[in-house]
DNA sequence: ATGATTTGAATTGTGCACAATTTAAATTGT
DNA sequence: ACAATTTAAATTGTGCACAATTCAAATCAT
């Protein structure tokens, strides 16, 4: 067994299908989707998000990336890529409409020529200041303990680690 | 206190900011957000279905949709937007791309004109039987125990039902 | 009955996601 | 040194999401 991840569990049906559980479950009726209300949660997510982030020009996915920004100050398409889990088909436009807001500046690197470095401008670190009562305004919207919201992300993030890529 | 609607929580930063916690937490740093991994999770998904629906000629959300009609053989736009909490802007153009490959069939209620009915066709119902490994399959990749799943599904309907329409 | 309102879908336009491909620069192997 | 490979972004094309608007049919109000 040289691999890390063990656990190995098996849900709605297991992974090699001998089955034969007493509480039969349908996996293939809507009702029991796991994921579908996943993918209806983070939809509902930038729908709330909108009209608080309207006020500063910005998508939820730009916000995202500028929180980056605010703390790094600089950083290129792959590591914004690593931290976001999405590709330069997707950062590439998103970057270059930031950069037409006034929000960021996208130079080549120097030391190599492949490397695009995202920096942030003062514009961009003044949206700071203006998007201070955003996370308290949503948290207010999505009314979750704080237990509940750890749990959320916590398996959450398994998920993703699970699903890999 | 006419609402049904009681918990009222606060996560991060409370409703109304009087703060003042031990453990202060940065609501603007990026490793502190909840959804984001929510939503990156959900992204995850779709890309770990996307192999398994391949196969059978269907993307993650049309899968959604043959499984409402698996069930209910017919319902129009408006039922299929209130289970999936999404509009007929973006039930339409997919309901036309599953009519083009023969799965559904769109046509007018006589009783209503303003009303499209969705219906499952032959080919569509062969869909279900092709598609049986699919569930166990993405169980096996999600790799989450059945009480986590159960968890990470209540938490996201909870989430959804707070953020509301 | 008919003008006003409401309702169910469709349309339009913007912004993600992401697979697949392309381009150019850097690195590697001999 | 330089051909082959690898790497970082950009590009292309398809399919969502969704706000905003439009359109036509049904319902309501007088």
């Amino acid at each position: 067994m040289p691999n890390s991840k063990s656990p190995n569990h098996q849900s709605a049906q297991p992974c090699s299908p001998q089955a034969q559980q007493s509480q039969v479950v349908d996996a293939q009726l809507f009702d029991n989707q796991v994921c579908f209300p996943l993918y209806s949660a983070a939809n509902a997510v930038t729908r709330a998000y909108r009209p608080l982030l309207d006020a500063i020009d910005l998508t939820y996915l730009q916000y995202m990336v500028m929180m980056l920004l605010w703390q790094h100050k600089q950083m290129n398409v792959k590591e914004l890529g690593e931290q976001m889990y999405l590709d330069s088909g997707t950062l590439t436009p998103l970057l270059k409409r930031l950069e037409a807001k006034g929000f960021v500046e996208r130079r080549r690197s120097e030391l190599d020529e492949r490397v695009r470095l995202i920096s942030i401008t003062e514009a961009g670190l003044e949206l700071k200041f203006k998007a201070q009562s955003v996370p308290g305004e949503l948290a207010c919207k999505a009314d979750m303990s704080p237990e509940q919201a750890m749990e959320l992300k916590r398996l959450c993030q398994t998920l993703l680690a699970n699903l890999g890529s």
